[in-house]
DNA sequence: GCCGTTTTCGGCCCGACTGTTTTCAGTCG
């Protein structure tokens, strides 16, 4: 079985929450941690890296030692330093970790003066009064950890990016109400645009003696305050998301609106190089000894540390600070360089709307172009166009298209590639069309080999435009495909096809690794919303996110070619 | 455990709030 980074990302996880119940020294916890971290994050399979004969110690925070383990977990799927540790320490320690107000201190207290191991064991303690009693524990903690267990309530759960935007936006609405305040931001992962958040920082300018702590804390939506300070405050809304809030002054502005976006690796790096210029860089400004020489816009504080203005999608430590500083910094796409959406349904399958509905809504949208890509046949439950439905569906289209409605409506379809990697449709109808989006709907869990050559094959089809949700994950839900994305994406180069970045917001697939990854390839990105009513047009702003995440520019996305240049690519694609 | 325009040793980002304390450890971000 193949070892995958999330899995190493996980040995090393908890080697660091092993090492620092056991009360090790910090920074050598860090450095597993940060490992961890890094090779999650990394858009190449570490396992390929090895295969190749890559040197790992290559990468930022990986030296001789944790190089030699990663080669040890790739081979034999855990260490021996984390086995040895797992021999002193019951494993299930780490799981107390996520309940809420206990860290490594507590949790060693806990297992050296009582014995506790597992939660079970915790809750029963806890039951019986018995912690309360520990040194530097007391009733009120005793009572948090209760309550917590009985809610199973978690340290980690996380809320993806548009549900967090359901409540998020009109806490910020509800917070420009109040008297005297002057700025209101979203800080945090959700400013990042990260596919999940794991909590809201909400970040206010406001002047002195306004009611803003209060009037936080005594928002409607609010089920529990957690902790309440004259700058900084901490709550749970009923839904269980829970939302930071810090009061900063106006000259702090730009130092905190960095500070509270991070991402923490980001902000460890750009602290790093204000070190070496003798500079501090904290939430409040830029300081030279205890004088502060700066900090009121973010711009300020990069040009502290010499560098421009890094957009907070690419902030995560990722090489954005190398590039800014050799002045390669991409010019971002943005939302309005899109010019048309490239899949969209219908309720001739499985969408909401008519065909002239969704073909006027994106008129509205200011869309040059919109392209119909309806399921195929093989996707029974959406009732998936036959050829025959398809033709049907392809002269309506030629006589909507005959009104000159001022937007062009593209012929397309969104065709089921088989396990074989044939297509769902015969050739003869996909050449009536404009576009063939192609996508993978069923028998997700073919081993790497065989799903990647399904993919490539299907590819050789020449009516092949675009892979849909490429990896086929639906966040938090169901992971991605095995899948050899690095093989994929050379041959949409040598094929002069493209790939989709899936804007819903339960797909936003491609994965912003991905992107990258065809942006070096030059490898053109479709940014797509697979709308099935007219409002989920809306989710394009996700996808533009992502594809931010990704490091893309305009030039890089399909679907900001005019009607002209799109045509032409379209058709270039269909090979000889 | 990592790393080097101050360095191969001695640093490693920084602050707020809570609860248990009576000056601060622990947790969290």
């Amino acid at each position: 079985m193949a070892v995958h980074n999330a899995d190493i990302a996980k040995v090393f996880e908890e080697i660091a929450d092993l090492l620092e119940i056991q009360g090790e020294n910090p920074f050598r916890i860090r450095a597993y941690r940060n490992a961890s971290r890094l090779i999650e994050g990394l858009g190449v399979s570490i396992g390929e890296m090895i295969e190749k004969n890559e040197d790992l110690t290559e990468l930022p925070g990986i030296g001789k030692d944790l190089a030699g383990k990663i080669n040890e977990v790739v081979a034999t799927g855990t260490c021996e330093a984390l086995e040895k540790l797992r021999k002193q320490l019951p494993p299930t320690l780490t799981t107390l970790l996520r309940i809420p107000g206990l860290g490594p201190k507590r949790v060693q207290t806990l297992y050296r003066e009582l014995d506790i191991g597992t939660p079970e064991q915790l809750y029963a303690a806890a039951h019986e009064g018995k912690i309360s009693a520990l040194p530097h524990f007391g009733e009120k903690i005793e009572t948090t950890i209760l309550q917590a267990m009985e809610k199973h309530v978690e340290k980690e759960a996380r809320f993806k990016l548009a549900t967090a935007a359901q409540y998020a936006e009109p806490l910020k609405s509800y917070l420009e109400t109040i008297p005297g305040v002057n700025r209101v931001v979203i800080a945090g992962s959700y400013r990042r645009a990260k596919e999940t958040v794991g909590d809201i920082d909400v970040l206010v300018t406001a002047r002195r003696g306004s009611p803003v702590m209060d009037r936080f804390t005594e928002y409607d939506e609010v089920e529990q305050i957690l902790s309440k300070g004259p700058t900084r405050s901490t709550v749970k809304l009923r839904c269980g998301l829970q939302v930071d809030l810090r009061f900063v002054p106006q000259a702090s502005f730009g130092a905190a609106l960095h500070y509270f976006t991070g991402s923490k690796a980001h902000n460890i790096a750009i602290r790093r190089l204000g070190q070496q210029k003798r500079l501090k860089i904290n939430e409040y400004g830029v300081f030279r000894g205890t004088k502060r020489i700066t900090g009121e816009t973010e711009e300020s504080v990069f040009r502290s540390v010499d560098l421009p203005f890094i957009p907070p999608e690419m902030r995560e430590n990722r090489g954005e600070i190398e590039a800014a500083r050799a002045g390669k910094l991409p010019r971002l796409v943005e939302i309005g360089d899109i010019r048309g959406d490239l899949h969209v349904h219908t309720n001739a399958t499985d969408g909401h709307n008519t065909l002239k509905e969704m073909v006027e809504a994106a008129k509205m949208r200011g869309y040059e172009y919109v392209a119909i890509t309806e399921h195929s046949r093989r996707v029974t439950v959406a009732k998936g166009l036959d050829p025959q439905r398809l033709r049907k569906q392809i002269d309506e289209i030629d006589r909507l298209n005959e009104k000159r409605l001022g937007i062009t409506v593209l012929k397309g379809i969104e065709v089921d590639i088989l396990e074989d990697g044939k297509l769902d449709l015969p050739d003869s109808v996909l050449s009536e069309l404009d576009l063939v989006v192609c996508a993978v709907h069923s028998k997700f869990d073919l081993p790497k080999g065989r799903q990647t050559e399904r993919v490539l094959r299907a590819m050789d089809n020449r009516y092949f435009t675009i892979l849909a949700h490429p990896t086929g994950r639906l966040i938090q839900e169901r992971g991605p495909l095995e899948l050899d994305m690095l093989k994929v994406i050379r041959k949409a180069r040598e094929r002069g096809c493209f790939l989709e970045l899936n804007a819903h917001p339960e797909r936003l697939d491609l994965l912003d690794v991905y992107c990258q990854m065809a942006r070096d390839e030059g490898v053109a990105v479709a940014v797509s919303t697979d709308a099935h009513s007219t409002r989920d047009y809306d989710y394009m702003k996700y996808g533009i996110g992502q594809a931010r995440r990704g490091w893309l520019e305009a030039k890089d996305v399909l679907n900001t070619k005019g009607l002209a240049d799109l045509e032409r690519l379209l058709k270039a694609a269909r090979g000889a």
